[in-house]
Formats: C-alpha cells, structure tokens, sequence
RNA sequence: GGGUAGGUGCCCGAGUGGUUAAAGGGAACGGACUGUAAAUCCGUCGCCGUAGGCUACGAUGGUUCGAAUCCAUCCCUGCCCA
C-alpha cells in the first residue's frame, strides 16, 4: 500500500498540491522529504506529535526524513494562524531549546544509517546577507501574493511586523536549501503551515526549475473544533519532566468520545481495523478503546515500561481502592504535626491557601478516602497507615504523600 | 512626523472620581448526574486571613480625603494622512 494512501485512510491529509504526481512519486522512489519544528518551548508537544506520526509512517515506507529544527526561523517567529505576536527568545534560549528538540525527535525517528537526518536552519539562515537575500528570493515573491495568504489573516486587526512577514520567505528558502543540499522533494507540517509551504514549492519551482510537493496533515482538534491537547497546566508535553507519563496517559483516557477513533489512527500504530473496532464500541465499553489509546500513544512517547506503570496506577486507582504504586507520589519530610493544607501547598497541589480552603469548602479534598472538612485540619501518625496517606483531589486526582524519615 | 482610537484580571470585554477585587461572556476549578466521556444543572474563580488587610486596571510621577477613572511625561498598538 502507498504511503500516501496510508496517510489518507489513517487521516493524515489535510491539503496536498498535485495529489496523483505526489502519489506516484512516493511509491516510485525513496523520497527525501522535511518537516520543521520552531523551537518555541524547551520540549515538543500534543501539536508536535502527529506531525512526528506522519513523519514516522513516511520513513517506515522507506522514505527519508529531514527533521529541521528551527534554530533561524525561531528567531523570527511565525505569524501563520495567531492573533498575537510570539515572545521573542534569546538566542540561549533558542539552542537550548534546539537541543531539547533533537533528542526528543530522535525517540520517534530513526537516524541510523542515513534513515534520516537533522538540521538546523539557523546554520544557514543566520548567516545570509540582506541584500544578497532581496535580490535572490525576494525577487521571487510579489507582495500582492503574500498578502493574500491565508495565514495572515487573522493579524490584518492586530497588525503585522514586517519581520513576521518574512517569516514565509525563511521558510520557503529553507525548502529550498534543503532541496538543493539533500534533494529533498517534499514538505509537509502542520495545515496551518499551508501558506508557507506553498511558498516554498513554488520558491524551488522558480529558483531551481524543480518539482516539489507540499503536503499537511490535519490539526488535532477536538470534535467541536477546540485545540486538542491543552491540560490546565497548559501544553500537553512530551517531556516526562514537564507532563509526567502518568498525567500523559490520563490525558488521553479521558478524551471526549467523539474524538475517539481519531485519535486511535493519527496518534497510533495500530491497524486500521483494529482502530475501527475499537472506535466502534459504544457507552461504556467505550472505554476499553480509551484505555487502548492512552497505552499506546504513552508507549510511543514514554516507552513500554512507562506505559505500563502509567496504566497499573490508572486501573488500580481507578478500579480499585484509589492506591497504587506508580501512582503520582510526593515525598514529604516529617508530615505529621503539619497541616495538611501546608503539606499540599508545598508539593504544589494547590496554587494557593485560597484555592485549598475553597477546595476544601466545596467539598472536593479527601484524605484516605474521608472528606476533608476542617481547612485547619492538622496531619496525625495515624493518616499514615503504611506510611503514606492518600489525597483526592476533585474526582479524579490523586496522590500519595509518602511520609519520611523518623 | 500629523491626526485619531486604544492599552483593564488566564482570554475577550464593560466600567470614566467613592457603594469597584472591578459587570458580562469564555476558559478553568469544585459538586450533582455518569462510563475516569459528553451534555445539563448548581457553586467557585487575586493573595493572606476571624474581622480585616495587601496587591491589581501599559509605565512613572502628580492632583484629591479618595483614582482603573482627572493631569503630565513616557512606552506600546490599530486606523487615517505624509
């Protein structure tokens, strides 16, 4: 089967140019192909990984990835889709932030062997001279077009910099770059980067008289259209530091139903029947599939053996009696004396005093299964049955404050 | 550079001297219901606290018994003109 056609069936394909040349040329040769990741935050994210999914089903066709990261482009910040302008990084910030990336990236890819490779187009456009650039590719680029373009639309009311404008040009020259470096025939990113991988098709068209494709995969949004993979803490990271497995895993157990079965294809390698049956399931057996989801995709991302902590804390606590091992685990030095409000406030359970005391209020805090009632309430030795009590946060938050020391 | 409209809590957005920790909506959080789902309903939603206090309406100063609200300067943004 095509890749192409894997990608279709799974979901993938939000928008492609020349869909049946695309086709041919993926089952016919081993194509070079890139994705760009802007090093924004210190870890990639939910938005980030099903790009890393695409990129994955491509390279398991045979096809060799370029996985760039945006160490130049990062420094500009694209406007593609956003009502605001980005935090502009310090340039640390903006290798560190590469860094963090790479080794993240190379989890889902395979570099061995030339499979795949990683650049940095900070190499190349940091250096590039302004008047050199104008003339090069600027010329290359009516305004009349740009302007046009979809992904600016939603900064005519705010206003756009002209540095954010130039976004789409380093992007499109970085196709270029690639093309003229690795051969590189194809690229694909999120569906709100179709402007600027147009831009960059039609760039290595004019520039070099080559054919490239232009290729993205659908947003993961939820069935009414919100962002997919937003927590309360923010972003839903990939780094176990920023978003533990354990909440990973918890993430997608709980998705909406609808959501479902597109999670199962974009997110998973299981097959598409498998998916499908799964997807199938109705009222609570749905559930079944949640779960199902939620392991493989934290298999994919935290590895087997976090997966499947992740997932004998989630069954026992939810199954059984709220208590498990692996379940999220705060070490405290001599809790008893303490009042539980501090103890929680100090492990960063709750933001605040008020946010306890109101939690509190409404009824939403159990310590080892009793409601907590008394804001005041002070920890005894005998919370700590086997050394540890365990806290209930709404419905389903919880944790273990394991006692220490004497 | 000139004119003009603005900058309010996580976001949007009302408020134009005291009764404003600041309407309303969204998000978020808690409760009920349930399937660790959705929808719905109820409640909460700056910080510390018994009262009460503290910090907050772009920044800094000022007027005033009292300012998000008035004045000055500065910074930033939209629109129009050059």
């Amino acid at each position: 089967m095509n890749v192409f056609d894997t990608l279709t069936e799974r979901g993938f394909v939000a928008q492609c140019t020349d869909e049946s040349a695309l086709k041919e040329l993926l089952s016919s040769e081993r194509v070079t192909f890139y994705i760009g990741f802007d090093p924004t935050a210190d870890s990639l994210h939910a938005g980030h990984f099903i790009a890393l999914m695409a990129m994955a089903h491509m390279q398991k066709a045979g096809h060799r990835p370029i996985c760039l990261v945006g160490g130049g482009t990062g420094t500009i910040g694209d406007p593609s889709g956003r009502t605001d302008m980005r935090r502009v990084l310090t340039d640390e910030a903006i290798e560190h932030n590469c860094e963090c990336f790479k080794k993240q990236i190379a989890r889902f890819i395979d570099f061995t062997d030339d499979k795949a490779i990683m650049v940095n187009n900070g190499d190349w456009l940091r250096k590039l001279n302004y008047i050199e650039l104008l003339r090069e590719i600027g010329a290359s680029f009516t305004v009349n077009r740009m302007l046009a373009a979809e992904c600016y639309k939603a900064r005519w009311e705010k206003g756009l910099t002209f540095l954010e404008f130039n976004y789409m040009i380093m992007q499109a020259y970085d196709f270029l770059e690639l093309a003229r470096r690795y051969d590189c025939k194809l690229e694909m990113g999120g569906d709100d980067q179709w402007s600027n991988i147009i831009a960059g098709v039609e760039l290595c068209r004019r520039k070099e008289n080559r054919v490239a494709y232009g290729l993205t995969n659908k947003l993961l949004t939820k069935a009414d259209g919100q962002k997919m993979g937003k927590t309360a803490g923010g972003a839903l990271w990939l780094d176990a530091d920023k978003t533990s497995p354990y909440d990973f895993y918890q993430y997608w157990r709980n998705i909406d139903d609808a959501d479902v079965q597109k999670c199962l294809s974009l997110l998973t390698f299981l097959p598409m029947e498998e998916v499908k049956e799964l997807s199938a399931l109705k009222d609570a057996a749905i559930n079944d599939a949640k779960a199902k989801l939620a392991f493989e995709v934290t298999k994919i991302v935290h590895g087997q053996d976090e997966a499947a902590k992740a997932q004998k804390a989630a069954t026992e606590i939810f199954g059984g009696g709220g208590v498990s091992d692996d379940m999220p685990t705060f070490d405290v030095a001599e809790p008893v004396g303490k009042k539980l409000l501090d103890v929680l406030l100090e492990q960063q359970i709750f933001a605040s005093k008020g946010e306890g005391r109101r939690l509190i209020a409404q009824s939403g805090l159990s310590l080892n299964e009793q409601k907590v009632t008394d804001a005041e309430y002070v920890l005894q030795a005998g919370d700590f049955a086997d050394g540890a009590a365990v806290i209930k946060k709404g419905k389903k938050k919880f944790y273990k404050i394991v006692k220490q020391g004497a």
